[in-house]
DNA sequence: GCAAGGTC
């Protein structure tokens, strides 16, 4: 008797044999790809860690051109399943013959109940009575997995099922619709424009935000503040906080403008309990991490670092409550010998540890929490500062809560009413050990009903109401939780393929053109794709076909049968269509106008040898111009004063460049020139690398190979002489909020030893 | 070369 174990990846098969053998098990390798062999009762036990989905579905090769596959037929085109993971799948059809019988153990939810499915099919070819069972289970805890492994059930075919249909719908919506845009607006190779059931809703949030930041109309208003004084100044407010015609501004200013005292209507006083933060689950974790200036995609990808590395949970959860297997207190001394030891003290020597709970509770994976204790010694950069967000969120969530003390105020000052508003922490409670978030707090004196209170100054200042802003990464994951947008493995590589396909650049996103005009394309002719909607449905139907109710191949028909009224109304509109977005997307490529012809516009165009800027009247005009090696390169203001040439700015992360495309001609030489090479007499020349770092670099290169560092921010200039050392060019150096200094930018250079930095 | 979902 033996019995293949199937689990949905490593530490998972890891867990559940040490689980099953009581720690017992042999780790063994076929081809590289770990499993896992161990003896239960008698019976040996063969646990093979998969590596999520195995396979996946793809269009048979004949569809694979483009040009000359009509969606129409696409559309009814049945896909094929490919194997992503071989070496699995060998080692599933080779310990198959081995066993007697199977028990999926792969996550407890609809695409661990497909995944364990297409291993079964695998290992099962030849054999194929064998009996397969299915172990549920909501955590790796051993009550869990050993109630598990004794009440074994059925596999849920109907569940894995579902799962397949949604990607089979998948695949279809976004190829059909990928492949039509791409091809109306001729953009091929890396450059199609791509349509999914994410992707596209998630793009649309962006572009109507921009749309709304765009067509916001300013409006003025007025607010009068006046400084009061006890112990120290506080502000008071009129009690309209906006007003909006200048004229009641006035009229209110004119009266109050000379007071110096004023007369107190009403004071209040409570406290609030200020709690501390729920649990850690992937969004959660996102949002905050994006605080320190990581994205979803950078943060997801250290997290994962952290967690192979054993020294955090599963990052992938949607739960924000301890399961009870986790012994808080037990944990708490086993992370005394983190870098934090001295607070993980604090929180243990609570009388009684009471951890938060968040409302969502799921059975797969626990809240994300350090495993084990770190120092700044065994991790550096990134990985430090996501250990140290997570080992701070889950002290926060066992620390005791703050108290905020709330007071307000009401004044009277010459007949007009102002108020006053004080919210000040007065025990620190958890945010001791989280600073991620900023307590609002203003301070306000206590005061008596009727007490006066002396007036320093009263201001009226002139304000516009503010657009709404654009929202972070951070954001954009909660939102797309809210709405039901991809999963807590998918979000963040969703937001991160917005960016490759240059839907949106920036830190904290926003449209470009061609993302926004993919967007109006689709809301015009094709609404539904641009809606969380579409998913909301697709998710029903996958539980009607879970329960029954619905068969997969009519919910797939049904989907066929809309995918083809949509593509028909998009070709309908096929030529207008297509000029639309060639038009924006010359519009996103455009760096200015040609100064060599009649009516050129230079586009950054790509080549063999990476990109270049060329003119549209190719090729009637050869001009070409070559691109700085790194960095954003959008148009500028105007056109070189030597030789017309359109200006540009090049970003480099927070840095900008304002250069003329001609990067020989003399004003940009000159604008870069910072000095005398010392050792060939030829130009010192400011300017980057491939990786965007600045450097000097001589212009006789590569005869002359001289060059110095340079500091990557600030605004260089050449300081006019030579250092007194080592006859480099002396530099100047100007930073905001900063005093100019200069430097000798030889690092070999003994020159400015005794100077430390300014 | 198309999607989204797992996991590395």
């Amino acid at each position: 008797m033996a019995t293949l174990v199937i689990c949905e990846k490593k530490s998972a098969a890891s867990r559940i044999s040490y689980l099953l053998s009581d720690g017992d098990q042999t780790q063994k390798s076929y081809y590289n790809h770990p499993y896992y062999e161990l003896d239960r009762e008698g019976e040996k036990y063969i646990c093979v860690p998969l590596r999520g989905h195995i396979i996946e579905y793809d269009y048979p090769k004949e569809y694979n051109n483009w040009g000359k596959v009509d969606e129409e037929d696409l559309i009814w085109v049945e896909p094929q399943k490919n194997i992503t993971a071989k070496r699995i799948v060998n080692l599933l059809q080779k310990t198959g013959k081995e066993v007697d019988r199977m028990i999926v153990a792969t996550d407890y939810d609809r695409e661990g109940e497909l995944i364990g499915l297409e291993a079964v099919r695998f290992a099962k070819k030849e054999l194929e009575d064998i009996p397969v069972e299915r172990a549920r289970f909501s955590s790796l805890s051993k009550g869990e997995i050993e109630k598990a492994f004794s009440d074994l059930k059925e596999i849920d075919v109907d569940l894995a099922e579902s799962a397949a249909t949604r990607q089979i719908i998948d695949l279809a919506w976004g190829a059909v619709l990928t492949r039509f845009l791409s091809k109306a607006s001729s953009q091929y190779g890396d450059d199609y424009l791509s349509v999914g059931r994410v992707q596209s809703p998630t793009l649309a949030i962006i572009v109507d935000k921009d749309h709304e930041i765009e067509e916001f109309d300013p409006e003025p208003y007025w607010k009068i503040t006046a400084l009061l004084e006890k112990d120290f100044e506080f502000e008071a407010d009129y009690k309209e906080s906006r007003i909006w015609e200048k004229e009641k501004a006035d009229e209110v200013y004119e009266k109050v403008e000379e007071a110096d005292e004023a007369k107190t209507l009403s004071f209040n006083e409570k406290t609030k309990k200020d709690w501390p933060p729920i649990p850690f689950n992937t969004t959660q974790f996102l949002s905050d991490a994006n605080k320190l200036n990581l994205s979803p995609s950078q943060a997801m990808s250290t997290a994962e670092d952290l967690y192979t590395a054993g020294w955090i949970s599963y990052p992938r959860t949607e739960n924000t409550v301890y399961p009870d297997s986790l012994h808080l207190e037990g944990h708490l001394r086993k992370l005394k010998g983190s870098e934090l030891s001295e607070e993980v003290k604090e929180i243990l020597s609570q009388d009684k540890i009471w951890p938060t709970k968040g409302k969502k509770e799921t059975t797969d994976h626990p809240p994300i929490y350090p495993i084990k204790p770190a120092t700044k010694g065994d991790l550096t950069g990134n990985k430090w500062k996501v250990y140290e967000l997570i080992l701070r969120r889950f002290l926060a969530t066992l620390a005791p809560y703050g108290i905020k003390r709330l007071r307000n105020a009401e004044f009277n000052i010459e007949g007009e009413e102002f108020k006053s508003k004080g919210n000040e922490l007065i025990k620190k409670g958890w945010r001791k050990y989280y600073p991620y978030y900023k307590a609002k707090e203003s301070k306000m004196p206590e005061l008596d009903k009727g007490e006066r209170v002396d007036i320093t100054d009263v201001g009226m200042e002139e304000k516009e109401t503010q657009p709404p802003s654009r929202y972070s990464q951070g954001k954009l994951v909660k939102i797309m939780e809210d709405e039901g947008l991809g999963t807590k493995s998918t979000r963040h590589g969703i937001i991160q393929k917005l960016y490759n396909r240059n839907f949106i650049s920036g830190k904290v996103p926003r449209s470009t053109n061609s993302g926004r005009s993919v967007i109006d394309t689709l809301e015009k002719h094709a609404e539904m794709v641009t809606k969380p909607d579409m998913t909301r449905e697709l998710e029903e139907d996958m539980q009607k076909i879970a329960e029954e109710d619905l068969e997969k191949e009519d919910v797939i028909k049904e989907s066929r049968d809309m995918l083809q009224k949509v593509l028909k109304s998009l070709r309908e509109e096929e030529e207008k269509i297509g000029k639309e977005l060639k038009q924006s997307l010359t519009d996103q490529h455009s760096v200015g106008n040609c100064p060599e012809c009649e009516d050129g516009i230079l586009l950054i165009r790509k080549s063999k040898n990476g990109r270049f800027v060329g003119c549209s009247n190719y090729p009637d005009c050869k001009n070409t111009y070559s691109l700085p090696r790194s960095g954003n390169v959008k148009p500028g203001k105007g056109e070189c004063p030597e030789c017309g040439a359109p200006m540009v700015k090049v970003y480099h992360g927070g840095d900008t460049e304002k250069l003329c495309i001609d990067i020989n001609c003399d004003h940009s030489q000159e604008q870069r020139y910072r000095g005398e090479c010392p050792e060939c007499g030829g130009d010192m020349i400011e300017q980057r690398s491939y990786k965007g770092k600045r450097f000097l670099g001589c212009s006789n290169y590569p005869e002359c190979e001289n060059t110095y560092p340079l500091p990557q921010k600030g605004n260089l200039l050449y300081a006019e002489k030579k250092c007194e050392e080592c006859g480099a060019p002396i530099q100047k150096m100007s930073k905001k909020n900063k005093e100019d200094w200069e430097f000798c930018p030889n690092p070999d250079c003994s020159s400015d030893e005794d100077e430390e930095d300014k």
